[in-house]
DNA sequence: AATGAATGAGCTTTCATTCAT
DNA sequence: CATGAATGAAAGCTCATTCAT
């Protein structure tokens, strides 16, 4: 039976293959064909470690085809980290926004991160190891939903420490230490375990209360 | 105060600049001194976002003159990555070498972890992210240790729940989760934090213990 | 006050902006606006140094449109080029036409010379400085016309030696000279400085006589 | 027997074939040749006809090594335009050097200036129409030069009208009408004609003097 | 009359690498 | 040990142009 152990150690940076764009994100036509490429080769190779020409390949036009629907090859990846963030952050604000309590709203974080992580693992790559590649301004957007994100983490910890319902003494370095986890699964979640994501992102979700909840002394 | 969430949302991909390579494996003089501006160009703009000529220039030599040490740029990828993953071996296994209780040896795992993450973050930060840049021949030692280091903290968490000391369904899954959390601290952790690098692996073995430990239905 | 010496010695090729096409033979419509948009950039950038988005950008319309309207981008130049040098013609032949003393004719050439290079300022600077540009054979006529045109100026010249009223060994150098002056004035005329164009012209028309009048001995 | 006006007026930018750079001023080895072929391409062809194939080509080597001897296409250009600007200025004054009198410094400066276009004509040519196509900044001193060299004649014509030796309204007006006639003699000076060089200098220094000295009333 | 989409060929520049010295 | 000069290949991008709509 494959196990995590098997697939987690690989040379590859991710072992997901399809490049799922979030369809509502999705332009039609070549310019969607172009982002679906693009995804592709900066998950596998990196930003710079693919050029204009793998990519125009993989859609099946020409480099300067590509030119006529987006300006440069920064744009291709600023628009992937674009939507990246934007889906993230819309996934972890829904996931919370009719929950109060911090236990229940942490499981819904960690799950919701969990299943983001898997449903677009390249989308996570991407984002998560390529936005060193953009110009500062073209990062800046994302950065700014990805604190959010995170605070939206912090503060339910926080929230769960006022409430007695945690008990822990640094609330944002738990709620790194619950982002790493999840993060990562986008790099070696693979289909053919035994765990569904559903199953996996409830563990998860477990672990990270295990973290936030321990009554401990130090 | 300097606190994590201010930092751990930057654009770069790591906080740390100083590109200590662990002393034993440093050669002397100038390929010495290649190796350390290859480390902190790789980790800041990975393999392919660097130049030879970029590096020549960190090193204040001419481009020829690195091929007088290295055969070629994949070389001194090569060479910082086997350096990374004998050093991270020689840690964890030294950390566990006298420790028989599973609760102690996790402990000291994760310490070790953790440490090595801190005091050679841009090697952590290379060796986790420009692995894929290799030729699969250059990446297969490096692998092999990693599946070991990686069978080391999986048989740990195995013996404890074999023992009684952890309770935990799947102990591959544990495994990868808790050396998830450990592998991100290269890329934000500050020496401006209000913790120390002790500090702060005292803290992750404790989360990595809630997660083991954790006596729980599902 | 403004004054020659600072306006003659600028970067740019020229000081005139206005696009000023002879309007006679301005096509109406969209193919008008090419061609103005076209002299405007040739004029200030060169053939080579324009490219077709430029012009389409500046007339308003789709690179495609341009070529519902020329065929080629060498074909707008051509086009300028033959306007130009069809106005120049013009000028200098309905200048001279009832004018039979070589001392009248010559004020009469100068003068239309003159003032076709500030009215049509940028026309004359693609026409002096693109030609080479175009293929041989659309270069043809233009050349034919130009020869037309230094021919009136030459003969007239040569008519005054023969008439003892000009005293000059070479009339076709003195020619050269005087159309010299002549051209640049194309490249430094400014509405701004202190003469009108009729008072440049009368001084430039003396300028000429005073080459062909001179009585000197060599 | 050939004469200017079969020859004046050509379709080519000029005729003169040979591009002699100023020996003093041309870089040994590589670095010359490449200079001495952009002085052909540009002269010939413009800046932006010109591709840096072209040049590589015409100097036998690859675009790569154009690039271990010149920035870029830019600084190709940027040197031949500063060195044809020394070489001017240093013609010019080292012609006035010693030598007070007007009427003598008008025909000093006259000659130099003739002298110049035919001895380096394709320089001349680069000089008089590629520099717009510099940065503003790569211009500058050129600029600078340039200005310098039309003060020496406007101020030695304004030495004679204050000497009476010379009358003349506007001095910088028949600065700049005397510039003209001299700096296109490099487009159409040609070694066939029936005067040397010198002949040809010194029949242009009688040219301006009449226009400088004429007794006229306007 | 105008356009959106496409293209082959070309652009300037940089890449990693070699080699005689 | 180090370099200056060179290179083939490839990089990202723009060129003028076409064509179905």
């Amino acid at each position: 039976m494959t196990h995590v152990g098997e697939i987690a150690l690989r040379q590859r940076r991710l072992v997901a293959k399809t490049p799922t764009l979030p369809q509502a994100a999705t332009p039609p036509g070549t310019r969607g064909a172009i982002l679906q490429a693009g995804l592709t080769l900066f998950a596998e190779q990196g930003f710079h470690g693919s050029s204009i020409r793998q990519l125009a390949a993989a859609v099946g036009i020409t480099t300067a085809t590509l030119y006529a629907h987006y300006p440069s090859k920064d744009d291709v990846l600023t628009e992937l980290i674009r939507i990246g963030h934007e889906e993230i952050w819309q996934r972890l604000s829904a996931a919370v926004a009719d929950v109060a309590d911090p236990t229940a709203r942490l499981r819904a974080l960690v799950g919701a991160h969990v299943h983001l992580h898997i449903d677009h693992a390249l989308l996570a790559v991407v984002v998560n190891n390529e936005l060193h590649a953009l110009h500062p301004d073209q990062a800046e957007s994302a950065l700014t939903l990805r604190n959010k994100c995170f605070q939206l983490l912090a503060d339910t910890i926080s929230d769960g420490v006022a409430n007695r319902d945690f008990d822990i003494v640094d609330p944002e370095l738990a709620a790194i230490a619950i982002a790493s986890m999840n993060m990562r699964v986008a790099n070696w979640y693979d289909p053919r375990l035994s765990y569904t994501p559903d199953q996996l992102a409830t563990r998860y979700a477990e672990y990270a209360l295990d973290i936030v909840r321990a009554r401990r002394p130090i």
